[in-house]
DNA sequence: ACAATGCTAAACAAAA
DNA sequence: CTTTTGTTTAGCATTG
């Protein structure tokens, strides 16, 4: 009964790793409806056309990089010459600060265009995650310079008050006046490659303005993504673990870089990245030079030292006085790829944790209502109202008023991202009571990887809305071989698919009929008659058959473990696996319940209440079968040799924690949920 | 270019 | 008669 939460359908962060191409095979546009999505041509040229985002990006990024130096350098200047009183006219202030706050406004992506994104799935969870962070950075960027901005307008100001009581010196003045002309110029050319980035996005057909919304024009700030839907939407498309765990990695380094380049400058993102939230330091979104700063004044408080150990994530170096730890800071963990590599993994755990709090809160929550439990939980209990009622807000809220809900997940109008998360109202809490986090990923560098990964994936595709990587066949196969007879009916089968898989909730009539297709096509399906009617059940020889040709012949199987099984989560390599190196009978075990820990705790539980562990197949299997797991961070688009076959074959678990309830979904009914996936 | 594979859609039939 | 189950065919995309 408690299975129908999942049918919140939330897209839950993974990794792009995890959100293959192969994801992507279909579009979700069930048959009714009139416009076919566009499915492989249009992917194809996407991927063509990523490739010029991406210099777009870099182009951006690298102007960025310069118009930050300058303007650091100008603010020196123009603190020298705020010592020294400049003077100026008193028009001239205003008639400099022609850059208006609406030319600073970042051009990104308005949420509509993002959902549409999302929803027509035609950009690769890479691509996403690139556009993404893109939006976010030059947000930040922005911000940073409208920070900065400000600054000067009141240091002029200071300025000018100063000259009233100061004698004159045109000199100084003619200079600011020329920095401030530079830092315009800056602003403009940054506005101007932001559009350009915006057009090419245009162009490529990525995104499509809505009429309502002009093309280019400046959007304010409110109606364009806040950062925290930035960070909301990020996290639909990037995945639980941290992806790309890139000491190495230099391909991805400028998304990296982009992620948190600018981080210092105050912004709505400090509502998730406020250190303050975490007490224990796992939060590390300020680049060093700005904590450096920031934290002068309060020595002993940095959120990244404690009991003299620097914790910046697998740092752990030693310093012994602050003074030291400074010096480290600045110096191990400047502002360099690595750094903000790391610091994008730490946003991601944080925000995967966030979401799996999010959602189990809510889950309690409607546990104890359908139990008639007066609730007392006192955190638990007002979460889940504050959100569903800032996502009925949104709607109208969003387009009417955008800034009156700044935090509000603007919501798409999508069914497919239904409420659970609010991105930032939860954050601060949940921050709390997650302590062990930041060591499981910190670790993550030489720790195998633990069985609550796998778990916590599997929750994944259970309840984000990720069409999984593997084929019908497999699937089929996998739902059959799991159950205790190793046969099933087919409304069995129908039912697993729904349990396991949220993608798998909707559009049934097209899924239910590729399985359906698969088990009459494929032999190693057999049909069983039996007393009640007919099972069907797995010929494992005749599946092993077209194992070979499947791993040369699903190529985009073995691209997915390529990219994936560096630094995936287990789950999804076992997974990989076992879809793969079908050779091998995969050994199901119940990995939640040997090791139930923060992750699948929850899940776990819920399926003892539901009677469902019926079966702890005491086949012991290592969850993580002698795979090296994250040592080697590759980004995404390197290819690595081909995985060997032979790996594939290592004993892998699936958790399964079976819920062989029949009437698994008897109260909710899958069946021709409505599905607008257009946008209205 | 071709074959193999996988997916969706759909027609059709038999059983429930 | 409707729904479910099962079979089959066709067309498309991707990959090697």
């Amino acid at each position: 009964m408690f299975q129908c939460v999942f049918s919140s359908s939330v897209l839950q962060p993974h990794s792009t790793s995890c959100l293959f191409k192969h994801l992507f095979y279909h579009s979700a546009t069930p048959a009714s409806q009139k416009q076919p999505e566009p499915i492989y041509s249009k992917k194809t040229e996407i991927q063509r056309q990523t490739v010029r985002a991406h210099s777009v990006k870099l182009f951006i990024f690298s102007a960025l990089q310069v118009a930050r130096q300058l303007l650091l350098q100008q603010q020196q200047q123009q603190q020298v010459s705020g010592l020294k009183s400049p003077k100026r006219n008193d028009k001239q202030p205003a008639l400099q600060v022609p850059v208006s706050v609406a030319m600073m406004t970042p051009q990104v992506i308005t949420p509509q265009q993002m959902q549409q994104i999302l929803q027509q799935q035609v950009l690769s969870p890479q691509q996403l995650q690139v556009l993404l962070q893109q939006q976010q950075a030059l947000m930040l960027q922005q911000q940073q310079l409208q920070e900065f901005y400000k600054k000067q307008q009141e240091q002029l100001q200071l300025q000018l008050l100063q000259q009233q009581h100061a004698g004159k010196q045109p000199k100084e003045q003619q200079q600011v006046a020329t920095q401030q002309l530079a830092f315009q110029q800056q602003l403009l050319q940054m506005q101007q490659l932001q559009q350009q980035h915006l057009l090419s996005l245009q162009r490529q057909g990525l995104l499509t303005i809505q009429p309502g919304q002009p093309a280019l024009p400046l959007q304010p700030l409110a109606q364009g993504m806040i950062p925290t839907e930035l960070q909301q939407l990020w996290k639909e498309v990037t995945s639980a673990h941290s992806a790309e765990e890139s000491t190495g990695s230099n391909h991805s380094s400028l998304d990296l870089t982009t992620t948190c380049v600018s981080s210092s400058a105050p912004s709505k993102t400090s509502l998730i990245m406020n250190p303050h939230a975490s007490t224990n330091g796992q939060l590390s979104v300020h680049t060093p030079k700005r904590e450096s700063l920031s934290h002068e004044e309060h020595p002993h408080s940095h959120p990244l030292y404690g009991h003299g150990v620097c914790k910046w994530p697998g740092c752990e170096a030693v310093c012994e006085d602050f003074q030291s730890f400074l010096k480290h800071l600045n110096s191990e963990h400047a502002l360099d790829d690595r750094s903000t590599a790391q610091c994008r993994v730490q946003m991601q755990v944080v925000q995967q944790l966030e979401l799996q709090l999010a959602k189990d809160k809510e889950r309690l929550q409607a546990m104890m209502t359908h139990l008639h439990v007066k609730s007392t939980e006192p955190k638990a209990a007002p979460q889940p109202l504050n959100l569903v009622s800032s996502v009925t807000l949104s709607k109208s809220a969003s387009e009417a008023s955008p800034q009156s809900l700044p935090h509000t997940p603007t919501t798409p109008t999508a069914p497919i991202t239904p409420v659970t998360q609010g991105p930032s109202v939860i954050t601060t809490t949940s921050m709390h009571t997650v302590g062990p986090i930041r060591r499981r990923y910190s670790d993550k560098y030489n720790v195998p990887i633990s069985s609550a990964d796998i778990a916590q994936n599997q929750e994944f595709y259970k309840n984000a809305e990720v069409r999984p990587p593997f084929t019908y066949a497999s699937l089929i196969r996998q739902a059959i071989l799991e159950s205790p007879e190793k046969q099933l009916t087919l409304n069995e089968i129908y039912n697993w698919f729904t349990r396991m898989f949220a993608y798998f909730r909707r559009n049934a009539a097209t899924w239910k009929n590729a399985v359906r297709h698969n088990l009459s096509l494929h032999k190693c399906f057999v049909r069983v008659e039996n007393v009640k009617g007919a099972v069907w059940t797995v010929d494992e020889v005749e599946f092993q058959k077209r194992r070979p040709q499947k791993i040369s012949g699903n190529p985009s199987l073995i691209k997915n473990m390529q990219t994936s099984h560096a630094y995936c989560t287990p789950l999804n390599a076992a997974l990989q696996q076992a879809s793969m190196a079908e050779n091998s009978i995969p050994l199901y075990t119940t990995a939640s319940m040997g090791n139930p820990t923060l992750g699948n705790l929850a899940s776990a539980i819920r399926e003892e209440l539901n009677g469902a562990m019926e079966h702890t197949n005491s086949n012991e299997s290592d969850s993580s079968p002698g795979r090296s797991p994250l040592q080697a961070v590759h980004p995404v688009h390197v290819k690595e040799e081909p995985l060997d076959p032979e790996e594939a074959e290592g004993p892998l678990s699936l958790v399964t924690t079976a819920n062989h309830s029949p009437d698994f979904d008897h109260d909710r009914d899958y069946e021709d949920e409505p599905v607008n996936e257009d946008m209205e």
